[in-house]
DNA sequence: ATGAAAGCGCTAACAC
DNA sequence: GTGTTAGCGCTTTCAT
């Protein structure tokens, strides 16, 4: 394709009938050059059409300037959000952001992990597809600034930005108990994860806090995405006894559900109640309005860019900062007691 | 930070007593060394940690086996779902993307054009904030190849990939018609990108070709965003004689008007039809349900792929491929007749 | 099968 | 104010 080879800063010291070293200087705005020579520089730059090259520049650095991204599903509204936080941080000291994602898969995560330290990104801001994974060691190792966002990385030290998942679960059902609901469902999440685990702690301890015996058929089981929602909750109306309110553990598990109640004429805020953890599009557009669990998505992205800049700049090591961000319970309509027949079996 | 530098491939062939050829040999798997020799280079990387430096490698090789992906919107669910398409075909094929946003600024956008070239990506498939600018320039005096996605590129030759917008609207605003509908208003999007223009284009073909008389009071203009679709509505409802049907021309406005027409209480499928441009989360959950034009995301990203790593591989230059993929009209339930009354005017 | 050595394009220390 | 020069870590030709 390229003909003939791109200009270095040689062809335009030559042209420019200079040295390489003052090339360098008037690139990197140094100073120190008198004025009319950097105009010729300028100039033999424009007609050569040179470009400095980061590549060699970063291999004399040591520094890319760069910071690695790495979400697990950038199909999933929350990370987008979350990516534009730390953009905007970084993009205000002068780093660039590498966005990569790994669609869940460990496997992709580890190789991608691979390639950014090859290709000596100053630090990584990752939501882990396997917090137990071995696929962190390299970075510990290269001594790669690393910062934990919205998923726990076990057994390294890294700095860490997540959400109270427990509170926010737990938020959301003492409003469903605080409605007059006893029979709550929990549509968990993998228990492999820390949000899957944690929130469904939270739902327990609203339930225990409140003295209602938990209920094994009202915990169902899916996988952080549409279909998990949509099968729990298929699976929650076949009970004999049907639960009275749902609380679903993520974004897209909601849609699922919301879905399923749909299909199965199950009827939101009549039959059956609804919170959700994390806001989504359709919450407002649903009749009721769905009641959700909202993340500070923004912050915790500039959070995340501002910890991790602290440790590129610093020249020591210091313990890991680990930050716990609250979540917010936005009552709409779907949790309000509405004209649910409850099923009064203890009252 | 890091205190003892990292180990480098001299290091790796002091430890095993070999020369760097040799350890650069077994790196990058060339064969021709004898199997003990390996096993003790092997050993050493283990032990010492060494990792290959990507720079030091693009450095000599002059291909970086990355290719940058830039787009205006992340937020919008759109471009994600292009993107997972792309990096998809990209990871087949050995190559890495580098994802970015520019959040529909110019600035940025070229900014980021910049950063790539000066870190010499192999090659770039952008969705442009500006389909008029010169930011182009350097990557074709660079001759790295570019794949323009969604938006065209004026005044430069490079490959592309788009959607027939026209026919979309066409298709949309004919469905309308065949309803019954005459007096039919477009949201339309900014007249400086082709989408928007092309849009409008098409719904005014199909007017034309019912012989409906076009009504500029049903033309209402808006940005690409919810707020645009929202305030662009309300614009629609406060005319004396509202339209019967409203086609958006992107799904963030299709959202805003939604919104607006719930706010206003001006009721969707019974006062008014609907379809918009785009498939949205939404679309499904609204009563009735949205009629939308669908466009292939994944097949987008898959075909950008394919082409710009054809000119990656190619050492010749050869003449632009244009493509043009059709959208497709998914009809639900909101451009049915339903019990709308409309307008009888002329009829 | 292995090694020596010449760069790739740049920055920065040092000389002038 | 400007030039000379020594690498940064790697790949690759050419010897051996």
């Amino acid at each position: 394709m390229r003909t003939e080879s791109k200009p270095t800063i040689q062809d335009v010291a030559k042209h420019a009938s200079v040295s390489i070293a003052t090339v360098s200087r008037v690139i990197n705005n140094q100073g120190g050059v008198r004025a009319e020579t950097e105009k010729r520089i300028v100039h033999a730059i424009k007609e050569l059409g040179y470009v400095r090259n980061a590549v060699a520049r970063s291999m004399k650095k040591k520094e890319t300037k760069m910071i690695g991204i790495i979400i697990p599903d950038i199909n999933n509204p929350f990370f987008p959000l979350v990516v534009s936080g730390i953009e905007q941080q970084a993009r205000k000291k002068g780093y660039y952001t590498m966005l990569s994602n790994t669609s869940e898969s460990p496997i992709v995560e580890s190789e991608i992990i691979n390639i950014l330290v090859e290709r000596g990104v100053d630090g990584v801001v990752i939501t882990t597809a396997d917090e137990y994974g071995k696929q962190f060691q390299i970075l510990q190792e290269q001594g790669i600034p690393v910062v934990a966002l919205d998923r726990r990385i076990n057994e390294y030290n890294f700095d860490s930005v997540l959400i109270d998942n427990i509170d926010g679960a737990y938020q959301a059902t003492k409003q469903l108990i605080l409605q007059g609901h006893q029979d709550i469902a929990i549509i968990c999440g993998p228990h492999s994860t820390t949000p899957g685990r944690d929130r469904f702690a939270g739902y327990l301890k609203a339930l225990s806090d409140y003295e209602i015996p938990l209920n094994d058929q009202f915990v169902v089981q899916g996988s952080f995405s549409e279909e998990g929602g949509y099968s729990a909750t298929r699976t929650l109306n076949e009970l004999e006894v049907r639960p009275t309110a749902i609380f679903s553990s993520n974004n897209l598990m909601s849609i699922g559900c919301i879905k399923a109640l749909q299909d199965l004429e199950w009827r939101l805020g009549e039959e059956v109640a609804f919170i959700g953890f994390d806001d989504i599009e359709i919450a407002t557009f649903t009749k009721p309005k769905l009641s959700v669990v909202s993340r500070p998505m923004n912050a915790l992205g500039e959070l995340a860019f501002q910890l991790l800049h602290e440790r590129i700049l610093a020249n020591e090591v210091f313990s890991p900062r680990n930050y716990l961000l609250s979540p917010e319970l936005k009552i709409r309509e779907s949790c309000r007691l509405g004209n649910i027949r409850l099923n009064h079996k203890r009252s």
